[in-house]
DNA sequence: CTGTTTCACTTTATTTATGAAAGGAGTTAA
DNA sequence: TTAACTCCTTTCATAAATAAAGTGAAACAG
């Protein structure tokens, strides 16, 4: 399905999506209109997803960067579901999960403060195991 | 330091990190040269870390993704640092951690086999604690 | 009030990349 | 051998990026 030169494409445009298609043919060995032609199948395969850039939180005010292990009390779990949707501006990644809990949360927060307001609501759906991120 | 505009240009990349400037500038309510001079100023400021894809792990063999809390049970934890490094193939993430853990691993593999092979050898390290991705 | 500086933006013109079309090389199968 | 297919390159028209020059508004000193 995916050959050597598709995974060298993966690769370098994870590095850097922005590349011309011209320079991502030079790292792959292959002229323009060929890499173009192959990145533009590997998006209808849905191997690429889509293009994203890396925000550095700190640096827009959100310091605090959490992981959250939420551990749902009742087996219903619409509330909980549904008081996430109203937290989106602090949610980076919502993962069900088997294991330790029943999700796994990533946020952000501009200070401890908005980061206890956002437990002390979680608190009124789930139990929750916090860890803060110190370095990446 | 970011007005609203920025904001809309990181929420617009973010999106879609391939948008052209001038699709950008259109967007924003700006011109092509107007919104680069404010691109370029957001990856100068480190507020834009780079540009990279979104792929589809699954589709290229990793069926298996996971989150591993590790435990290290000495304080010296350079023989675990030093496995990490080896182990690039397989890690999307890794985090220092205060809290349940000393690190938090984000993982893929193609099989339950590799997994396997993984915890064997990191167990000669640390303990963990294993949270296997169901659903984002 | 006037002149100067600064800043962010637009406009223009040149360079550069994209994407469509045509064609060639290698592979496979009839 | 020939046909069909895949994947690539080359070529060229179109579109975008970028550099440079110019505009206009705000801040500020004389």
């Amino acid at each position: 399905m995916l050959d050597q030169t598709d995974r060298h494409i993966l690769d370098e445009l994870s590095r850097n999506s922005r590349l011309t298609m011209k320079e991502l043919g030079e790292k792959v060995h292959l002229t323009g209109p060929a890499v173009s032609a192959r990145v533009a199948k590997l998006e209808e395969q849905g191997v690429i997803e889509g293009y994203s850039i890396k925000v550095n939180h700190a640096k827009i005010g959100c310091l605090i960067h959490v992981f959250i292990t939420v551990i749902t009390q009742s087996t219903y779990h619409q509330p909980y579901l549904s008081f996430i949707k109203t937290q989106e501006q602090h949610i980076i990644n919502h993962y069900k999960i088997s294991g330790d809990g029943c999700y796994l949360l990533e946020c952000t927060f501009p200070s401890n403060k908005e980061l206890n307001d956002f437990l002390i609501a979680l608190n009124e759906h789930a139990n929750y195991k916090l860890s803060i991120v110190i370095d990446k």
